[in-house]
DNA sequence: CAAATTTCAGGCCAACTGAAATTT
DNA sequence: CAAATTTCAGTTGGCCTGAAATTT
């Protein structure tokens, strides 16, 4: 019995979209093998924010971060009940909350983090490191064409 | 007024695979402008594969997809009740839905996997097409080294 | 008053699990 | 009978809209 033919359709692997598309589902995979400690991507991204910008009302996580204003409601509730974030009124403004890093949320940031690069490593562990540099180059090159502002002014 | 500051955390834009991830929303933004006519990227898919492998068991498409089984259900639904593909018993073996598509699901498929095609030009537009190349090998060589079965030889 | 911020209710789609129904 | 295939019911997460509540 021969083996069933199981490549993707030719006209569609031809474009690099597709083909990043058919990566990131690698990623799923790959993450949930090394355990993402209950974290997903989004709950990784603002405590990276919150480290690297400090304490911020959820307006500017929300715009820094394209995450939708009303779903960070609910990753923020998660980061509270695990004390990884704690909200509280701005007092110069109490329309806002200004959300705030706690000890252990910089801590367990540090080791998702430390996660999220061992399933980058283990997705690109084909390339040789000057490969992926070239990768990452031109991915940069390709995001700043269209989303220059989330960029720092080095790459733009 | 200072403009807030939009920039993604670095430590995250430093993985290829966080870029990449921003990329692909992107591609949702952007095909959103150039219209899907009704059909998403799963539908595309299976009529690719149909316009390249001919008629399948809904088991084959859903293994060269990696589609589940159980979603393949509603995405076939659609296209049978837009009369581009339906389903027949396969008389040899009772159990399996042979899948094919019509004259229409092949002349919508070749004008959707068109749309992909501006979709993904525009993306890439800040890369020459020497970049491009590269940039797509890249990817082909990450992704064959995950899942070598599903590219045709000549990659693996 | 209008505008800004957070929150809630609910929709859609992608991905998955578990189980039923039919057939081999 | 067990196994294969399709289908259905239900869950979760990411992304979105619309509207309520509070405050400026």
């Amino acid at each position: 019995m021969a083996a069933p033919d199981l490549t993707l359709p030719d006209s569609l692997l031809r474009l690099p979209s597709f083909v990043m598309f058919q990566l990131l589902r690698e990623t799923r995979r790959l993450t949930a093998q090394l355990g993402d400690e209950g974290l997903r991507l989004p709950h990784l991204t603002i405590l990276c924010c919150l480290a690297e910008a400090g304490p911020l009302a959820q307006k500017d996580i929300s715009a820094r971060l394209r995450i939708d204003p009303s779903d960070l409601v609910a990753l923020l509730d998660d980061l509270e009940r695990t004390g990884l974030a704690n909200r509280q009124r701005d007092a110069t403004d109490r329309r806002r909350h200004l959300v705030s890093l706690t000890e252990a949320g910089r801590e367990v940031g540090r080791r998702r983090l430390a996660t999220a690069r061992r399933m980058d490593d283990a997705l690109f562990e084909p390339l040789t490191a000057h490969e992926r540099e070239q990768l990452h180059h031109l991915l940069m090159r390709t995001y700043a064409h269209h989303d220059p502002d989330r960029l720092p002014a080095g790459y733009r």
